[in-house]
DNA sequence: GCAAAAGTGTTAACAGTACACCCATGT
DNA sequence: ACATGGGTGTACTGTTAACACTTTTGC
């Protein structure tokens, strides 16, 4: 009756997730702040290709699964978390990315609030560190002994994605596949995702200062904003809990929360 | 050495692509203007399943090509057209979507000027309408001869695109498989596209006036606009070529490009 | 002249920026 | 008291919205 879609080949499709969360050292002195770091989820590869170097977490599609549930499935594994909402990034299709074959990978990228995940035994969270070099990208990611991996990453488009560079399955020193590339695109997208706050609230607990959420913003742009002009500008996505923080060792903060009549989406 | 992909089930991959383009009418009479026409490509699709049904351009994956190139590829086997820029729209992976079986869809939308496309046999262009109804949206297609084809899409998250909805692979009237939820995904991706004019100028030839940029807005947004403002707001994008348009029966207009140091990505 | 379209100017409202200043707390 | 971070007001600037007005053409 069909045609038989079985008489052509088949690729295997991978869905891949750059997970970020923002971590907090606890007060470095009982009246000085810390800066949040802003991490990405790694898995060292237990097994073949690139034995030892870091990759992001994923896993193959199966018949059963969307690509989406895929990815679901993986982060449960990998952190615990339930189901965050999934922003698509790209579609990486290029012969030749993977040794192992014909190779579609599907890339996602998501955020979680820190003290949500339990990473397991070979996942772990690397500081993110990007800048920008007439043209290309350096991608530093720094593990929690202060060891970096280094990448640099040529992005063909920019971040528009409607393309993929030729060297994209090149491993750029410490990372799998071509998925230095991906982490570089994630976070751009991320950045312009902050026009909104949704994503903002993702990394932070349910109440939170505002100070905390400008240095969420500080920490993913990567630059200072003058408090005043940030919280005229968040003002109509948050509203007053009535709680305040205490114990800090100066004017007691406001707790907020997001207000609830606006999107939870990034 | 390394596992094998081919013991995993492996999916079918397609690349199905949106593509908008402007239709004008010629002028109603000598002094009065027409608007253009937004119209999506749509194929009859000549073969099971969904015989007769419309359906979106598109075909399958193969090894040597990345999705964007099928997609390219199909594109020019339909329209002439070379290689526009793709916009990811998203991944459709939902088992029951196609009845052949497991068959993931890669979406993208493109824009491309009227003139430079000649559509293949079974190929036409359909006027799109889309209205938004308690939370659903109803497409209308309509073809040259007036036949107007209907579907009720409703979305399950917004245009964020990172969900699929359960309805999805219920074909929608005329329309085969999942597609008018794919064309509503589009047209809202290409509405917010907007806040740029790069997407606008890929519906016009190289020369326009300031008033056939204003249709464009108009004809996606599907609301007026007042002039003064509109040519404030896109006058940092285009350059005056010196060139006027004459034979229109008014004050002849000035004719413009996009300013060539302006991204072209959509 | 007149209808239709091209094009400009004027104003008020609003959002973004920079900066000055006051408030509340733990030591 | 004082240092530190929390929080507000104000003045300046640029952008957007609304609307009134002028210009140029073919008939």
């Amino acid at each position: 009756m069909y045609y038989d879609i079985t008489q052509y080949d088949q690729p295997s499709v991978t869905a891949d997730i750059v997970v970020f969360t923002a971590r907090k050292n606890d007060r470095e002195s009982y009246r000085h702040l810390s800066m949040p770091v802003l991490s990405v989820l790694l898995i060292r590869r237990p097994e073949e290709p690139y034995t030892g170097m870091l990759s992001l977490p994923g896993g193959f599609c199966c018949r059963e699964e969307t690509i989406e549930e895929t990815a679901h499935r993986k982060l449960r594994e990998k952190t615990g978390i339930k189901e965050p909402p999934l922003s698509l990034l790209c579609n990486l299709s290029k012969l030749g990315r993977d040794p192992r074959g014909w190779i579609i990978s599907c890339c996602y990228w998501t955020l979680i609030e820190y003290s949500n995940a339990q990473t397991e035994k070979n996942a772990e969270w690397y500081e993110v560190a990007l800048e920008e070099k007439n043209g290309s990208y350096i991608l530093d990611l720094t593990d929690d002994k202060g060891k970096v991996y280094r990448s640099e990453v040529r992005l063909s488009g920019t971040n528009e994605l409607y393309n993929q560079s030729a060297e994209a399955y090149i491993p750029q020193n410490s990372l799998a596949f071509d998925h230095a590339e991906i982490i570089v695109r994630a976070l751009l997208q991320l950045r312009s995702s902050l026009e909104k706050p949704y994503a903002a609230f993702r990394l932070l607990p349910e109440q939170f200062t505002l100070t905390e959420l400008q240095q969420i913003y500080e920490m993913v742009l990567d630059k200072k904003l003058l408090m005043a002009n940030f919280r005229r500008k968040i003002a109509p996505y948050v509203e007053e809990t009535g709680e305040i923080e205490t114990g800090a060792g100066h004017r007691p903060s406001k707790l907020f929360r997001r207000r609830t009549d606006v999107s939870e989406e990034i």
